[in-house]
Formats: C-alpha cells, structure tokens, sequence
DNA sequence: ATGCATGAGGG
DNA sequence: CCTCATGCATA
C-alpha cells in the first residue's frame, strides 16, 4: 500500500506568524493566559504530554494538496500554545488524497445544493430547541433523524433535522452490512481477558480511493451515476449494501450492530479506530468510534464512516482469530491549549446566553467573556462547540438504550443467543 | 462518554 | 468568523 507518507514536505504546524485582524477592537485580548480567581480553571494537571497524533493521516487525504499547495492558511487566532510541530515523522498512513469525492461519494448526498441562506439564522429561534420537548411523549420521530429517516436529507447539513422529521415516509430496511456470500463465520468472543491480545490489524492492500496523490491512476470500477436528486425520495436502495446512501434507520441500526459485534470481537473502541489506520490509511479516535455508535454524528459524517467500518467488520470477523500485525505509529506532541474547565454556574450563564441568541456577535462574545472572566476564544468556541452540539444527530430523548440486546442478527452469521450483550467487557 | 480544542474550508 | 469533522484530556 501506499503507506509510504506521501506528503511529508510540510508540517502544517509551521506557521506561527499572526496576522489577522489587525487592529480588530474585538481582538485586541487573547492573551490572559487565565486569571486568578477566573471562573475557568484550566486544568493544569501536568504540562502537556506527548500526545500521539498521527493526525495528518487523514487530514490529507481531504486537503491533501490543496492545503500543501497554498501553504495553509493558519489565520484564526495565533495561538502561543502551539509551540511544537510534528515532526512529520513516518506518519505514513496518510494514504493521502482522495478527496471527499472518491470512496464515499457515493452515499452521502454531498449534492447538498444548499439553498442559499437558508442556514443558520433563517430561524433563529427554531433551530434548537426540538430536544427537550418530547421525551416519554410522541416522538413521530425516533429522535432527530432517528426514525425518521427516509430520504428527505437533501440538505445534507444546517437544519435538516426539522424539516426531515416532517415527511415520515420512511422504508423500513433493517439489514446492515452486506456480507460477502458465505464467509466463516466467527465464533470468538468468549472473555479473551483483553481485546488486546488480538490486535486489529487485518492490513489488506486495497484503501479505496483513497490515496490519488495526484499520481495515480484512476481504476474506477463503474462509473457511478450518483445523481440522483431525490426529487421526493428514491427510497430504493439496498439497505444492506452500503452502495446506496443509508438511510438514517440504516445508520441506527448499523451503529448498533457493529457496536454489538464489536465488542463480541473483543475489540474497543480505541482498536476500531486503529485498525481502521492501518486497514485504510484513515486512523480514527476512540471518540470517533464512540460517536458512531452512539449516532453523535452528523448525517454526513455517518454516512462517510459507515462504509469504512463496515469494511473493519467484515475483516474483523472473517479473521476471527487471526492477529494481524499491529502497527504502532509514532506520535509526538504539538502543544494543546490545557483543556478549560468552565464552572457550573458559568455553564449556566453561557446556556442562557445560548438560548437567547446562539450565535453572539463578535462583540457580544467579547462582552460576555469579559463578564464571565473567560478568555473571549473560550466563550467562542464554547458557542460553536454549542451550536455543534445542537445539532448533532441523537436527540436527548433517544433511548440510549441500554438494551439493544439481541435484534435478529441472525441473518446468517450471527446466531445470537439468547446472551445479551450488555455486558462490555472493555470499554464502556 | 464528553467537554473543550484544533484546523481545514468557506465566506 | 463560522461550520464541521475530529480528537486529546477528562470526569
């Protein structure tokens, strides 16, 4: 494969210069590195540590020459903290390239012909505040998108979720990943006292799409007609193939399937996210592995994940057993900003501020932070971390679900027993 | 499992 | 500046 870092010319870190705003009123501060007696406490615990971050793994493989070629643009704020850059060591995952366009083109429906503005201030109001209503009530909707599902998601991003929920004229497809005919089916799982022991490793030579480093031939296999403008919904899909773009019932219940078999593998979170490195170029966290299953994702985002960990599932169990090698990529540290811990009450504060207006002007949020003795980059990103969140697809009401228990896996490889799965032996 | 953070990209 | 995808560090 391709593993051999294809762009390890520059460190995307290098930048430190800060230019910007020059003059901005508004950005006059970003210094305080945090008062005393501030309502945030930066967690100091420790300096920083050498944290492992492969990251350009993936980063390229979307920017990939784009961000190369202009240098990057580092402009947001400058930040002091960045202060070590990566070395840009073997890193070589990145199988680079492969824009949004290639593996996953052809689910999501990245046609997403954005009505302009209609984003974010359209309603003002509207826009947030679909979660605490119905809990135990009605919920025509299984959740944002949970239920709803169908194909209405044309607009792929801002408010969907609102107008999604309307139309129900969801199909009901419960199958997942389609499995290529006949493979043995695994039997493991047992208490191997540790996934650990089997490392995910299952390297195949394939990465779909993604590596076109701008050299490359192009071998695509069909060319796909992916323009289907679901004028109404073309509902038509396979749901257990991942071709089709999932719908949102088949990104539930995918996620709960391969949570569920993930973890009969033995295998957490964290290794997913690993293997999927070493398996495709593309090294996810633990985080991101947790929000897939845990559907906190965007639509979009689901949708691109899916097909990659259906890729790690169908390895996963055909080599039930068969520990592969285990790739151990280097990390190094770039300096992060100590993680601020903002008060309770401050939460509080920022939450009413939230609901009055969820996006706060410039000055507003300078004003604000100064109230609440917080650094102004703190309150902003407080706010888009909020907005994120708002958006995010599992609704509150969603059941987490503490008993996903036994869905009729029993396709044809997955017996399932009576044995529930609740318990997770690692993480969790 | 999540809170705060970083960054690419788009305006 | 914002959004969006992601992830380190945490509780």
């Amino acid at each position: 494969m391709v593993w051999g870092m294809a762009t390890a010319t520059s460190s995307p870190y290098l930048t430190s210069n800060r230019s910007l705003s020059s003059g901005a009123v508004i950005h006059s501060d970003r210094r305080e590195g945090m008062q005393p007696g501030n309502t945030a406490v930066t967690t100091v615990s420790g300096g920083y540590r050498g944290d492992p971050s492969i990251k350009m793994v993936q980063s390229d493989f979307m920017q990939g020459a784009m961000a190369t070629s202009n240098g990057g643009h580092m402009l947001s704020h400058a930040h002091q903290w960045v202060t070590s850059l990566p070395h840009a060591a073997a890193a070589a995952a990145a199988v680079a390239a492969a824009e949004a366009a290639s593996p996953w083109s052809s689910s999501p429906q990245p046609q997403d012909v954005k009505r302009s503005s209609g984003r974010e201030d359209l309603h003002p109001g509207s826009a947030l505040h679909h979660r605490s209503s119905h809990l135990g009530a009605h919920q025509a909707h299984s959740g944002g998108w949970g239920g709803t599902a169908g194909a209405h998601i044309s607009i792929s991003e801002g408010q969907q979720q609102q107008q999604q929920q309307q139309q129900q004229q969801q199909q009901q497809q419960s199958m997942l990943y389609s499995q290529p005919g006949g493979f043995t089916v695994n039997g493991m799982l047992g208490s191997q006292g540790g996934q650990s022991l089997m490392h995910p490793g299952l390297v195949r030579g394939e990465s779909p799409g993604l590596d076109h480093g701008g050299h490359h031939h192009h071998h695509h296999h069909h060319s796909h007609h992916v323009h289907h403008h679901p004028t109404h919904h073309e509902v038509s899909h396979d749901p257990h193939s991942d071709e089709d773009t999932p719908t949102s019932d088949d990104l539930e219940h995918f996620a709960k399937q391969f949570k569920q078999r993930r973890i009969k593998l033995g295998f957490t979170q964290a290794d997913v996210g690993l293997a999927l490195g070493t398996l495709y170029g593309n090294v996810f966290s633990q985080t991101t592995i947790c929000r897939f299953e845990a559907l906190q994702l965007s639509f979009k985002n689901m949708c691109k994940l899916k097909p990659l960990l259906n890729k790690w599932l169908e390895e996963a169990d055909s080599t039930t057993g068969s520990p592969t090698s285990i790739d151990k990529i280097a990390a190094q540290g770039r300096k992060r900003k100590k993680r601020t811990s903002i008060e309770v009450s401050v939460k509080g504060a920022l939450e009413s501020h939230f609901l009055k207006s969820p996006k706060p002007s410039a000055q507003e949020i300078t004003s604000l932070a100064d109230t609440l003795q917080l650094e102004k980059e703190v309150v902003r990103v407080w706010f888009c971390n909020r907005r994120q969140k708002e958006k995010r697809m599992t609704p509150p009401g969603l059941p987490h679900t503490p008993e996903d228990a036994y869905s009729q896996v029993g396709t044809m490889d997955t017996p399932s027993p009576s044995l529930d799965c609740k318990i997770m032996y690692s993480d969790t």
